[in-house]
DNA sequence: TGTACATCAGTGAACGCGCGTTCACTGATGTAC
DNA sequence: TGTACATCAGTGAACGCGCGTTCACTGATGTAC
């Protein structure tokens, strides 16, 4: 991995530049190297063309600098699931195409997906915690819940609450990234007859009509 | 962690102890350090006890001391389930129970239960591949279709075969376990309720019965 | 019964390495006068 | 218009550390004769 031979000083007043492009060669390396405790401050330096004492100008120490990638991370993981469900306006579909988004996401970048939903706030490891404010997935978890709403509100059958739906959700899918990634060897179903059986199972399949159209 | 100041070398074929106390230490110091990359070989011989080059004696290099780790584990995983299933002749309760502790497996030895579940065979990764053989958690991925087959003969009601049906539930137990660990702030609901909703929703709760007893 | 020797469990020092972080610095560029 | 200076993005060398692994060794114990 060679420093890209042109990379020029940013100018004046445009150093917070240099903080964006390590965000991005961070996640470019987490895609090689598999997982986060890997993403030295030298390789990240490295991979973005300049010295590794660089960093320190933007973040006061390499934990800042994963905390920086995983909201990256999450903010790349949102728009993902947004952009799948704004193809329809059913909501069970939505509710679909937001999931299979969910399992591709993990399938494509499988160590960002980790370094998301498994890494984060984990004792004393890489990430460390997020004492204050909200956790930054919360906002996914958000968008899942009130897409279950909308099934709920649009008659599916299920006994439970939102929340305890999503909840339902979230591990199934969770559990089928994470299980996929980490097993492949395993002959896994297709991504969405698991995700149909799921769904269905759970009651968010769009419930029969009432009336036939003539 | 200092040495325990009392160990006596092992007499004269008998240096064979030594493995399985490394494996047993390993296992300790992963609930302390909380991820198996944190394990290492200095680490590991000085919570057993010994001077680091004591464990080439009885592992060629890192990766073995892991492999043998993650075979002692799944072992002692595979016997908290028969236990716990070992309870009852019923296959609906044998089901439950095994699902119950699996997700109390890896509430008890997070850390362990990662290693053997999302840590195995991801790619350069710390424990590295096990090309020849069985993958050390076929046989309990085997128990739990088993469990499966035997609510199917007994009546339960899904439309799947029973290595799909032990595909979802084992994706909804790894779900619950690997994000109750990741995200400990979220409210999650209780693990026999969750479990007991999982198993309903995919058929595997008891059927009611044809007829009453008098 | 005594002794030389082979066996073998384990040690202590050392190696080269990549790491996070620090320090004093360089050199281009904008600004004040 | 010219020049001294402040600003600031980034560098190169160095630090102390823990790591996996190697090497030559030590010293207790069983065995052959």
């Amino acid at each position: 991995v060679d420093n890209p031979p042109g990379r020029a000083r940013n100018p004046r007043g445009q150093g917070g530049r240099l903080r964006d492009e390590l965000i991005v060669a961070a996640i470019r390396l987490l895609a090689d190297v598999g997982d986060a405790d890997r993403l030295s401050i030298r390789a990240v330096t490295n991979a973005a063309g300049v010295s590794a004492p660089a960093l320190y100008r933007h973040f006061p120490d390499r934990r800042s600098l994963l905390r920086a990638v995983v909201e990256y991370g999450f903010d790349a993981f949102d728009r993902a699931l947004d952009a799948a469900a704004a193809g329809t306006t059913d909501p069970f579909d939505a509710l679909r195409r937001r999931c299979l988004a969910y399992v591709a996401f993990a399938a494509e970048q499988p160590a960002l997906y980790r370094m998301l939903f498994t890494a984060t706030s984990l004792g004393p490891k890489a990430v460390g915690t997020y004492g204050r404010g909200p956790h930054p997935g919360a906002a996914s978890f958000n968008d899942l819940v009130n897409a279950v709403q909308r099934c709920l509100d649009a008659g599916a059958g299920s006994p439970h609450t939102s929340f305890f739906i999503a909840i339902q959700v979230w591990t199934m899918l969770h559990g089928a990234a994470d299980l996929r990634t980490a097993k492949p060897e395993m002959p896994w179903p297709p991504v969405d007859t698991f995700v149909h059986a799921g769904l269905t199972a759970l009651g968010l399949a769009r419930p029969a009509r009432r009336t036939h159209r003539r």
